[in-house]
DNA sequence: TCTTGATTACTCGTTCACGAGTATACGCAT
DNA sequence: ATGCGTATACTCGTGAACGAGTAATCAAGA
């Protein structure tokens, strides 16, 4: 049971392993984790990360070591991590990476309401994505590839997981796109006539009513 | 490039689909995601859902349709959707179709930080996962296809999907995970000595210099 | 010299997400 | 009849997530 963290944000982790290898102030944290590829994944949202510092330090993982003013105005101040941050950090990655836990994806909520487009049009749209993943993913095997000759292979494993995950929504689309286009796809029939006329096939018809159990 | 959605939180896309095939009450809507089995990768969150209508309702996608007081006292407010929230509904499911978009996940997170773990951990925790896993996926696998006996494919293609990428996870623990305990993994050596000494190789130091380009 | 644009380094106000709490009705066992 | 657990149907306050806005510095060109 994952249990709850005092600072739940991820980006709390990429901050506290950049607070790791040394202290540095926000804005330097930004930076680092947009060198080491970070931004990717994740786009640096500044709210979040003033915001996840603060509570950070507030929960005592991370301490202010010393506030430098030098020409430009405003104030850095540089953090370190502390014991109990070092602790949570390894916590932390401990629990995420022995305890696999289902994360809602935007494509996963997508197929489960493709019903409302025809079937048409969603092979279409299936096609369209398909070839945006395929570019995609060329463009981040080569980034990777060029990527694995500085740096070690443990320091690029989740781009490699990503890629692996990648390479399977393709094989999905790509079935799913054939038996879609091959006419092969089961009750192709009645979705095409229901997003024509709007009619429910009535075996389609009081599965919809199921569940619904009015009142 | 994604457009702004006036509600972008992904319940809003099952509200709206949900009050595509009848008018109901919040509550109601509740009782058909969850009977949908859609609480199983999305929680339901009382919370969100109750602003989410709200939203929803202040942005034209859906009206009060009649509201109802019966017996019970708090005054049940039955939605229907409207015109726009069709319109929103289908170009939503357009864009999440055709467009990916890489999202982060946990185990990514994971991965990304789990140097500040000795190999031997690492490799423990990954295999404490795999089995995690295994188990799961079969448990999905033989609900699937329970369900299917009775709901046809298209309205379970999104757990389909699902089970393909934890398939791709599967092989991607499997294989570094024997990469780990056989030893192949390149780097494991400086890994190891990193991590009982605390000593970072000599050319891996230079690499983690790399990306602070201090000041 | 003065302006312009890029970079650094945040701040602030709004929106959003959530989950614990509340309150009533209903069925059923005592 | 009366108590008790469970299902229904929310409400509300806290706290997190954001992203546009601000403001200073620096370098380079006009």
């Amino acid at each position: 049971m994952a249990k709850r963290r005092k600072v739940g944000n991820l980006m709390a982790l990429a901050v506290l392993s950049a607070l790791v290898q040394q202290p540095m102030h926000p804005y330097q944290m930004a930076s680092v984790l947009r060198e080491h590829g970070k931004d990717q994944n994740m786009k640096i949202k500044w709210g979040s990360l003033y915001t996840v510092v603060q509570n950070l330090e507030k929960h005592g993982l991370i301490e202010a070591a010393e506030s430098l003013r030098q020409g430009g105005r405003p104030e850095r101040t540089v953090y370190r991590i502390t014991e109990a941050g070092r602790a949570e950090l390894t916590d932390w990655v401990r629990e995420l990476l022995s305890t696999p836990e289902q994360e809602q994806s935007r494509f996963t909520a997508a197929l489960s309401v493709m019903a409302v487009l025809s079937p048409r049009e969603a092979a279409d749209l299936l096609s369209q994505r398909l070839i945006a993943l395929d570019k995609a993913l060329a463009a981040r095997r080569s980034a990777l590839a060029e990527a694995a000759r500085e740096v070690p292979r443990l320091f690029l494993i989740e781009e490699e997981y990503e890629l692996a995950v990648a390479e399977a929504e393709i094989g999905f689309v790509r079935g799913l796109l054939g038996e879609l286009t091959s006419g092969t796809f089961p009750g192709l029939a009645d979705w095409q006539a229901f997003s024509e006329t709007g009619i429910v096939p009535p075996e389609l018809a009081e599965l919809m009513e199921r569940g619904l159990h009015p009142q």
